[in-house]
Order: structure tokens, then sequence, then C-alpha cells
DNA sequence: TAACAACGGGAATGCGCTTTCCCAGTGGCT
DNA sequence: AGCCACTGGGAAAGCGCATTCCCGTTGTTA
């Protein structure tokens, strides 16, 4: 990486590196447009590209975005990612890609690695785990972002907040109304449906999950329904692959009214679905079954999922802009309800 | 951000900076073991976070990778930049993103910026395009990539080489067999249908989408089928859509023998899938549909799609392993023909 | 015991850039 | 004519770190 510097294309144009400095950088001073031509010419007879991080080291500022997510393969998060490099190419800063699988360790070490780089802030997205295991993980993730923020970084949540954060301070939250929306839909759902009710949950402590479970309890009770039955398993297709084959066996084995199924998101709704099918039974005459997050490319699915509507990329984009701006509070969005024909709508 | 420094740590432990830096990043000399604790205690009563730019200054090395692509929400880039990721991560890097919907001005830019940062690598993914009007901007691409090149850095190309470079030295590029195994395809499929054959393809220009099409016309005749007719759509979902909509039209106003419909890539058969159900038509029944890429969020898709699998994640850990290692020459992976309902296997 | 190698620590330099400060020249004003 | 404000350019001081020398100690060997 030996590009030429500002000193050579300085020299060449016979000038001094401050005003060669000037002119190819917007400074406040602009240097006569003869000497201007002459260095400009410099640079790119030279193809001289300036060294970002020397200037970063001379500015104390370095135009870098932290971006932290699960998987950036899930749709989920790509949708959050879109979201957030569109925000970032805007204020013309460049975004850093972290993944760590939800793992609090290997979040705690890509805050520090994004703190290293200087990163100006960090977006995470991801639910946190409350789980014992997690517990002594969550403290030092949290301590490394406070840490962070006592530092002058900005950090972006999505979802809910760190778990053991106390600080408000740099802390821009985007709150994503889980449990309200889940009563909502469980609410409709549970209008059109006698149950029994079946709720495909992530592992118990990720609180998104706990949040829509909790939801959709309420929303069952909301509509005088009997509370769900709670099947868990890991918080992805596979994860809803299996508990659909479990439930499976328990349709074949006890039959009874059509039960409804709410996964836990889009993505574990298609595992269901995938294992319905592979054994033999068909959405929603079989089984009714419902997702959340209203994943962009699962809308061609069939049946439709009913489920409920998340603006991830808006999500991402208010994050990094309140990250950004000094928007002070958390920003709140909205979502929907949207009921379509796996559980019979539409 | 204003972290503490090496020179305060230093200060605080009553030792040199020389010293702290030695204990701090293990170097070839480990100072003494009392010293060392004393340092480490300093450093973390301050919160000393080392700064990575200064450090990138001093050492020249930079441990970023710069990661192209032209929507990371798009399940095919999120694929490979999963791999990317992960082999960064393997080999302690981190990775810039940078999207750019595919235009070319916007791919120097990003060339560019990853420069300026003075990434290590830069992965570029997504098809180039020869159309005319991207004639200019794509010599400019190739110019900031060779310059990129000459100051030491090191390309992974994805797919095809880059358009208008003839250089090699810095060069690694992971070729995709498109041709091959589309005509694989072609040839698979053509056994059992007799046509017509329809090509859903992307914009003329788009290498890509050309090759897959040159492919799937020498299967056909590989197998003594006609050559197919070329419906030409965005290369995307909706563009899929659009062309769905066209043939749907067409096989209503003139009822014929079943065609077989060749998408340039899943997500664009999904979106003629759509198109084809929303017209009362159904595959494999009314038309026979295939697919290329095999992106895995869509193989819970009904009725599976018949496509080309291509190992997009090992693509992507390859492009980033080969511009670290010093490889020669470029990789080529395998890929193969997965053939399923959508055309009436399985 | 003398000479020397090995070791462990510090001073100083430089990575490539920005920015303050300084200085000479110019024009406007009384 | 004399003073001053201003302009446009350069010298130099860092930004935070790694690393090369250099030097005083200690341990080793003949």
């Amino acid at each position: 990486m030996a590009a030429s510097t500002l000193a050579e294309v300085a020299k060449l144009a016979g000038v001094s590196p401050a005003t060669a400095s000037r002119v190819l950088n917007g400074s406040a001073r602009t240097p006569g447009a003869g000497i201007a031509e002459r260095v400009r010419a410099a640079a790119a007879s030279l193809g001289y590209v300036a060294n970002a991080q020397a200037q970063a080291l001379a500015t104390s500022s370095t135009g870098l975005i932290g971006l932290i997510v699960h998987d950036i393969a899930d749709p989920y998060f790509s949708a959050i990612a879109r979201g957030v490099q569109d925000a970032a190419r805007e204020r013309r800063r460049m975004v850093l890609l972290a993944t760590t699988d939800g793992t609090p360790a290997d979040e705690k070490a890509a805050v520090a690695a994004f703190a290293a780089r200087r990163a100006e802030s960090i977006v995470i997205a991801g639910s946190r785990s409350t789980h014992g295991e997690d517990a002594a993980a969550n403290i030092e993730l949290a301590a490394e972002l406070d840490r962070y923020c006592r530092n002058g970084g900005r950090v972006g949540v999505v979802g809910q907040p760190v778990v053991g954060v106390t600080e408000t301070a740099g802390y821009h939250t985007v709150v994503v109304p889980n449990e309200r929306l889940a009563r909502e839909l469980a609410g409709a759902v549970g209008r059109d449906h006698e149950g029994p009710f079946i709720i495909v949950a992530g592992p118990q402590g990720l609180v998104t999950s706990d949040d829509r479970v909790r939801g959709i309890q309420r929303g069952l009770a909301d509509a005088g329904r009997p509370a769900a039955t709670i099947v868990r398993a890991p918080f992805g297709r596979n994860g809803g692959f299996e508990a659909g084959v479990e439930i499976a066996r328990g349709i074949r084995e006890n039959p009874g009214p059509r039960p409804v199924i709410f996964a836990a998101n889009d993505v574990m709704a298609i595992g269901v679905a995938a294992a319905l099918r592979d054994n033999g039974l068909r959405v929603p005459r079989d089984a009714a079954l419902a997702g959340f997050d209203d994943i962009e490319w699962l809308r061609d699915f069939r049946p439709a999922l009913t489920t409920a509507t998340l603006p991830l990329e808006e999500i991402g984009r208010l994050a990094t802009l309140g990250t950004l701006n000094d928007d002070a509070g958390p920003a709140t969005i909205a979502g929907s309800v949207t009921m379509r024909r796996s559980t019979g709508a539409g």
C-alpha cells in the first residue's frame, strides 16, 4: 500500500504541503486558482489518493459507522443493513460490518474493534439474550459499550435496549413494539379461530422472542381464547422446521380442531410450513400459521404469511441517523398487522 | 472520540511509551513480567483502546477488506457477503461495505474510498455490464482498480473479470461457470420437454445474464431443441414479475404446448412464478420454470425450483482468501444442476 | 578477572496529514 | 505619505502509535 503522498504532490507542484492540503480537500482557505490548478494536475499525474488513516489521525474523525448483526445472510438483518448502508452513504460515512451469531462475547469484541477504529457510531441489531449463561458476557458487552460512549461514541440500538446498560447518554434506541404488535396480531387471528394455539418461540431469554410470546398470549386473552402452548427451538428457519416436525407429530397423534401456530418470526414460520408440508399437512387447511417481520423475500411464499409488518429498512435508517443527529430520546416505529392466506384471510 | 492514549497509560504505569506499546501489542520484545503487569493495569484502569488509525499509519497495514455489492439485501449478495465476512474474521480482518446498485460510477467511487482507507484488498461482486452507456464509467472503474493494484492492493473478483481490466497482477478471480452450468441445466431440462422455450433475461450487456443466456441456448441445441425466445427485464424479482405478466398474456392469447421458462436467476424466477400464479397459471402444470443460483432462502418455495446450484458463501470465501494468500491464478468453482418440481422433476 | 554477549528499558524519529501561527506583500483609508 | 487590515503562502507542531537505535545491567566464558 505504497501510494504517493501529499508531500510528493506538493513537491511536484512546487508548493508547500500545507497548500496542497488546502486545495485537495476543501479547507476554509482556498489557494489561488493558478496554484490550485498546478496542485490538482500534480495529484492527478501521480494518482494521488489521500490516506484516510492519516486524515483521521489529524482531524480525529473517521467517517466510519460500525454495524453489528447476527448474520448478514439472514434476510431480517440484511434488510436492516440496507437501511444502515443507505443512511451512511447519504451522510458520507462508510460502514464497517461485524457478524456475531448473537454471541455477547463476539459482540463485545466487535464493539472493541469498532472503538479501536474510532467509528463515530455503532449500530447494534439483533435480539439480546437474558439467558443465564450469557449474563457475564452481557455485562462485559454493556461495559464495553458504556466505555465507548464515554469516549464520545454514539450507539444506535435496534429493538430493545442492551441488557445491562443503564446510562442513556450516547444511546439512541429504535423501539420495535414487539409486544404490542404481537398482541394485535394474536387478537386479530384469535377472533377468527377457536384454537388450540401453539407458539413456536426462540430460546427462553431471547428478548425479542419473549416479548412476542408475551404479546401473543395477551392478544389471545383479549380475544377470550385459551393460552397457547409454547414450543421452543433455535431462532431460525431450521429451528422452525424442528418445531414443525414436533407439531406435525402432535397433530397426527392427537387429531382435533385445527391448531393455530404463531411463529416468533417469519423465517421460523417458513420452517414450520416446510415441516408440516413434509408431513402431509397443509396450511391453512390443517393448521393456521402466522409469522412476524414480513420479510420481503418471503412475500411470494404460498400460502402468503399472516404476519406483523416491520419496516426493517427504515429501522436501520433511523437507528443510524439517530446516532448521527443529536436526536434525543428513542424513536418508535409503528408496524402493522398484515392478514393473509396462511390464517385463512385474503 | 477522545479516548486515552498510549502515552497516558505509559505515564500512569511509570514507563516509557515504547515499553507500553511493547506490552500492549505483542511485539517481538516482551518487557518483564512486573512491568507488563503494571502497564496492563494502567491500561485497564484508563479504559485504554489502541487507536487503530495511528497503528495503521505507523505500521502501514490496516487489516481492512472492502466489499462491493449491488445490494446487501439481495439474498445472492448477502450469501456472498457472509462468505467474505467469515473469511475476513478468520484472518482477523474487518470488512468495509459498499453498495452500488451495479452502477459503475458508484463502484469506482467505492474503490476510491477503499483505496483512501488503504484497504488491503477489495472484493467486488456483482455482474459487470458491457452496455454502451456504461462504457465510459467502466473504463474509469478499471482505471481506478488498476491504480489500486499498482499501489499494492489486491482485488478479488466474483464471477467474471472486470470489463476493461487488462493486467492480471493483483487480481484474483473466482470464476463462476455460468455458461457451462446453464448449458447443462438447459440440456437436462430440454431432454424432458419439447418446448417452446423462453428465457427471462436481464438487460442486454449484463455479463452474467448474457453468459447464462448463451449457455441455455447451447444446451437446448445440444438436446436438439429449438432456440428459446428472449424476454428482457430488470435483473431482480420485479423484473421477473414483469416478464411473467407478459408471458402469461402470451400463453392466454396463444394457447399451445406447455412452455418452459428459464429465468436468469432464482429471484427473477420467483417473480415469474408470482406473475403466472396471479394470472391463474400453475407451475409446472401450465409452464415449467427454472432458475439459477439456488438461493438458500428460496428453497422452501413451492414448487421447488429447478436451478443451478452455486456455493455462494464459498465463492465469497474464496474471493477473499485468494486476495489474502498469494494464490496465483483464478479459482474455479464447480456448481451443479439441481432438478426439482418446477420442471416436473422430483 | 577481564572482555563480551545478551537483555531490558528509554529517547527519538517518522508514518501522512491538518492546522495554527507567522510573515511578506497588497490595497484601502485618513 | 503613512498606517492598518487583509490576503495568500509557508514553516512547524502535533495527531497516536511502532520501531530503530542507543545505553546501562547483568550474566557468561576463557
